[in-house]
DNA sequence: GATGAATGAGTTTTCATTCAT
DNA sequence: TATGAATGAAAACTCATTCAT
């Protein structure tokens, strides 16, 4: 018993360490870019000292892999419980759509980490970064094709308009950020699947 | 005379070399990322020893951006020309989109260079890839407002459905190049197209 | 009673722990030689925390120089026993031969560790293994004089020949090892033996 | 011409620092041991800055081997001439042990980077270290069989017995330098051929 | 202008040791 | 006693930049 509470609390420790550490990276990879991301500056920034952060990655590659996991994870989490759940189609990729332009409305300064992550994932060691943004797509797409046999959409390269579809957002997000997020978000989101709603409708 | 000749040979000649240096960047950049660009690299791929470097060009950041600025000098360049031609909006859009699906069919190697430009971009530093960037939305959002202004589109804000036009068509390369870069070019241009033109349009 | 009985439990069990911290040193500077020692890589061969190293032993340092006494007790032991012994010099020579290329063959990775160990050895602060060694030298020098002594030898420096004879043994050590230890052991050992017996026998 | 003299010029002054750089490690390692071997120390001590270490060695391990095969290079060199010249077998063994004594008289101080060197030559991956001991085995076995095949010797186990000299010769080495180097060159050397000579004695 | 040897500040990484529990 | 998370000094290595030729 007292040896189960105490591996629970170590655990918590530990995961509570861990966390702090990645929040450290985040917050730099934020303000300063990758440029600025040295393993000094991580360790300042997360309150430890330099080798603890050799205790819980083994290197900095793992430091920076597990940041950028955390960070997009909520984005990624949410999309997907939507994208997989009951709604229409039409209804699914507006929520989506909202889903991403609420995310970056709050997280703007990761937009910025979204573009290093990008230039990673060309490069061909990292299909990591990869298989996580084609899931993304993919998911899309599904949504998609289930629209097209419901008759709501004309025949189409699902993965080529999910893509776009995703990307469009993206530029949706860029813009307003850099207008200073002025616009309401419902009406972006909704300017957006509007779009593409209009522009595939199956009309026959 | 003689002088000019002379002068005028080393100008050529100094051109030469510069582009020599530029292109060792723009390779390394593409084969090997970020990572791999140090100068001692570029210096052996360009073929020059690396003081040369430093007499073309005060410092590592000053090189990496005139690479930048020649490798998508061209798309640019084809880009403005087109958006700034006589054809009607809709023809414009078309053959804007099949430029940056031409471009990166030819150069893919490219899109991974593109998005290290991004990060940087979002720095507070680097206005300067930025306002590249701005320039392409904005002209695009000049398209689009003659089209409004044609009655061919609806209202809109135009500087957000470029944006989201913009990187529809970056979803598209994208896409392409994960495929392999395997359908005809113009179905997937007109796609692009289709969806923001049908998406759009006025019906009134 | 109890007490003393609790006393004699907590030093048996302290031993315990103790040998198999020595045991894990010497296991681990077999397997991967003097660069792969980390207290975090003792620690977890011997199977208990990094900090229990310290309550045993005051740093690296002494527990290197307890591992290295402990690995050659055996042979010292042995050798010194029988050096000792009552036997006539010559015998004396040749079991002292023997028990050397059967305790390297028994465990033949401390040769590594021996030379690790004399490399310190020859280091101003390392008194401490030298004196092991000198000690062994000299004993076998008391037995060449006394060979001398009794008309069976030339009159000889003993330290010289003794050092020469225990590296000749060192020598068919190694030579066996390279070998793969194929042949007799009795054989090799009397090789050695009858080299310096014939070598230094008193013919008048 | 001019281009040959300088790219001469160039390649010897390049051989300078890299000498330069390799006779700071053997004296670092001559006076603090395997331990205070630090990148730092030896550029300090060979008067160049860290970088330079790294111009001309790749790492550590390279700038050691170099090291190490400067210093016995002289040796190795004289003992195989020796050993491969027209001399009877006893001259040569006679000649050899003289040389190696001879040696470490001079550079009495890297008898501790032999230790070390040997450390490391029982470790799997370092066959490079080993092979060059093998062939000094190896030739000093070619002379006692040739001891052999002219009725000099008995019959014997060449290699063992090479490895028995070779070490024997160390061992006189080692107690040489432990009593300040006292006795007559020759006297020692003698002392360690005639045990061989004598002890390998063709006596029929 | 062109060179490339040399630099050294700045990085990542290691690991013996401590100490609160 | 035993633990193991945390430490930080010290080590290896990188690379943009300089400068004498």
């Amino acid at each position: 018993m007292g040896v189960d509470k105490k591996q629970e609390r170590k655990k918590v420790l530990e995961a509570f360490t861990k966390q702090g550490i990645l929040d450290a990276v985040v917050g730099l990879l934020m303000r300063e870019g990758m440029h600025g991301l040295t393993m000094d500056r991580v360790a300042a920034e997360a309150g430890v000292a330099k080798g603890t952060l050799y205790v819980y990655f083994t290197n900095k590659e793992e430091i920076l892999d597990a940041a950028l996991e955390a960070s997009f994870d909520p984005l990624i989490r949410e999309s997907f419980a939507l994208l997989e759940g009951d709604c229409v189609p039409e209804r699914k990729l507006e929520e989506f759509s909202l889903c991403q332009l609420r995310f970056f409305d709050k997280h703007r300064d990761l937009i910025r980490v979204l573009f290093f992550d990008r230039e990673r994932m060309h490069s061909e060691r990292d299909h990591y970064a990869d298989s996580r943004y084609r899931t993304f797509v993919e998911r899309v797409a599904g949504v998609l094709d289930d629209g097209v046999r419901e008759g709501l959409f004309q025949p189409l390269d699902s993965m080529k308009v999910a893509a776009m579809f995703v990307e469009a957002n993206m530029g949706m997000v860029m813009q307003r950020i850099h207008d200073g997020i002025s616009g309401e978000i419902e009406k972006d989101a909704k300017q957006v699947t509007d779009i593409f709603m209009e522009g595939l409708r199956n009309r026959e």
